[in-house]
DNA sequence: CAGTATCCTTAGGGATACTG
DNA sequence: CAGTATCCCTAAGGATACTG
């Protein structure tokens, strides 16, 4: 085949793009994480979990639905509850979040970076404080 | 211990936060995956293989140095050459976009997306070209 | 509890032109 | 070949207040 002149690589069909766009956006990692602990979750507790604001979890939350990693379920209760959870394809993609923390963690750790700790505890980088874990507050102390 | 009332997630010390400044912004994995091809590369190589600026691609390149995945090497030629190429550490996150770009294509074969062909050639998931993958062009052509 | 609605700011990228 | 220099623009996030 001969090499024609209009050869480039297109990035908005490309799979990286994709998955910065789907996964790697600022709060996602974090939202996923944070569905895969706790299996099933709900909006406030986001809120005490991760210094982010309803809004832009709101629309994190709506994004992730949309691209199919979460499902939102409605209970008709009263007052009526929302549950998240992660779906198949949502939990496809823990070892791979994994594997990425773990790659951040080991350089940070040769570059001498501060390394949050309730992250540390999430993945098992550091004993977890049953406590912290189960009641996680707003404001945030130094830990050891 | 007791649950103290401070407790929140820093995100500026997090490893997902630094893995997406480092490397999941927009045009660093092309950048990685052409080094790994190439093994070694130039400038004017970058733009003709990537849809970038070069602008963008100056300053990319100047923070994958900074953080330690690219070496810069100027050779005192007439004119002086420049040359790029993955540090160790810079290699030890190929496997990882491997990964990534894995999941991304089959979410994005599951929900019947179109793919670049170009990317598929560079991943393996297609046939290679050998002239296009060496004589790639600005513009793009169609592929089957 | 589970969100909307507004307003504001900024980093990152794109376009284009120029340089040694 | 290997970049700078300008100007511009928009998406994503932050702050704050309000609702059923």
């Amino acid at each position: 085949m001969e090499p024609t002149n209009d050869m480039i690589l297109d990035i908005r069909k490309d799979p990286y793009n994709y998955v910065m766009r789907v996964v790697f956006c600022r709060w996602k990692p974090f939202i996923l994480q944070a569905m895969d602990t706790d299996e099933v979750t709900n909006f406030s507790r986001f809120i005490k979990q991760l210094p982010i604001t309803q809004k832009v979890l709101s629309q994190n939350l709506k994004a992730l639905e949309q691209d199919g990693l979460v499902v939102r379920t409605v209970i008709p209760d009263t007052p009526p509850r929302t549950e998240y959870r992660l779906t198949d394809r949502g939990r496809s993609l823990i070892p791979l979040l994994d594997q990425v923390y773990a790659w951040g963690w080991n350089v940070m750790k040769e570059e001498n970076m501060p390394i949050d700790a309730l992250g540390e505890m999430w993945h098992g980088y550091r004993k977890k404080e049953d406590d912290l874990m189960l009641h996680p507050y707003k404001k945030r102390r130094e830990l050891p």
